[in-house]
DNA sequence: AGCCCGGTTTGATCGATGTCAAATCGGGCT
DNA sequence: AGCCCGATTTGACATCGATCAAACCGGGCT
């Protein structure tokens, strides 16, 4: 599945370093990563890794968006994560099992770096600065993936949009534009729709004074989506 | 919301010492995460902690079943995890924010241990062992949780009861028989679903062979659950 | 600038699940 | 053993979202 690739660049080393998950890091630490990561381009549609396969890797986005997701046995997908630049996955395997338990494909044409799940594992118990690293990551993932749970049993369609919406806004309040980072597609995927259904909770917010053309949604007054 | 405390006894350090996130633990890190748990009795409802309270303590379930749930806005709940005898909850929060994301509730008269988040947070990134732990039981729910995402996008409520069931019976085939351990309200809930769609979801399950009377769970074939 | 294809929207319909209310059951208690 | 209360089941209904099909649009290409 994976293409061609070559130890990361300074500009690429750059935009790891820059990444929530390295952030924290430096000296010896920053520098054994950085070393370990290998970056690959790989074209929409390709499979970075499928459920099942031995899990000796995990990645960081350095642009383009990568999906995870899961194929039940009739074939239908569910996705479990979008995953855009800077951030860290399949990083829930360091510790955590022999396989993929999800399958991860590059929404777009995307650069991503990888990094040797032994080795890494092998750091984190020698560095407590890597360890720290982990931890925070999964966390994080942990945390954003029990508030998925949570959207999916309590919120509607409409309510997951405007909800999206809103944190897209940042602290913008009144009016504001915003550009979609990828196609509504992937949205409907992310928040547990099919595509109709992101569809129909976009005209169902017109009402509202919410505005889509294309990848652009005009919002009339960000507190009315609060609303919702 | 906590009542009475004392430090944990033998016998409750040999049940911390068996579980999951203590038991690769030995030596000195073991002894300290021991010294500074505490344990608490909570009767059923009362709640742990509540969501937005400051996040101090992680904790251990020793008996009993803890509910994790978030309210929305308009005073509905939905779980998040059950917790059983053995697991950690909260420990997300270790490297994870300032405040509780949800809150925490005693589905029935429990027994818990509490671990001061402050502590083991500078233990972790003293002792890779303790780090270690902590990964892996990080690792651990973010998989159990990624597999609630998908189980709720891709099963129908037959199905996810068929699958718990499955789970419980272990590696049985043919015929076999459980006991749920906790009231069908709160696997109702863990499965997300209302309580009418769990009882609705078991009686559709009859016509291939399960039967149910109170907490006991006959299954004809274990197999034929997997078909559904 | 115009064309074209894949992505998106819309319409119609169906199945699944939440909600409310009432009937029933089960387990613990005396 | 029988009683009683809360948990569970059942029924009736409303709603939401999935699905299939067809129309439409927008962005990239020449």
């Amino acid at each position: 599945m994976l293409d061609k690739s070559h130890k990361a660049n300074i500009r690429e080393r750059g935009l790891l370093t820059k990444t929530p998950f390295l952030s924290a890091l430096s000296g010896t630490a920053l520098a054994r990563l950085l070393d370990s990561a290998h970056v690959y381009s790989m074209a929409a549609r390709a499979n970075v890794f499928r459920e099942g396969e031995p899990a000796l890797a995990f990645y960081c986005v350095l642009s383009g968006y990568v999906r995870l997701y899961r194929v039940s046995r009739d074939g239908r997908q569910a996705d479990i994560r979008i995953c855009a630049p800077g951030d860290v996955f399949a990083e829930c395997l360091i510790f955590g099992g022999e396989k993929y338990r999800f399958s991860a494909q590059a929404a777009e044409n995307v650069s991503i770096a990888r990094f040797d799940i032994q080795e890494v594992r092998e750091l984190a118990v020698q560095d407590t600065q890597v360890a720290k690293a982990i931890m925070t990551a999964l966390s994080t993932h942990l945390l954003s993936t029990m508030d998925c749970v949570v959207n999916d049993r309590l919120h509607t369609a409409p309510q997951r949009v405007a909800d999206y919406l809103i944190n897209r806004c940042g602290a913008a309040t009144g009016a504001a534009s915003i550009r979609l980072p990828f196609q509504k597609n992937l949205l409907a995927g992310m928040l547990g729709l099919a595509p109709e259904a992101l569809s129909r909770a976009f005209s169902s917010l017109r009402r509202i004074g919410v505005t889509v053309r294309g990848r652009v949604i005009q919002i009339g007054d960000v507190e009315a989506l609060r609303q919702i």
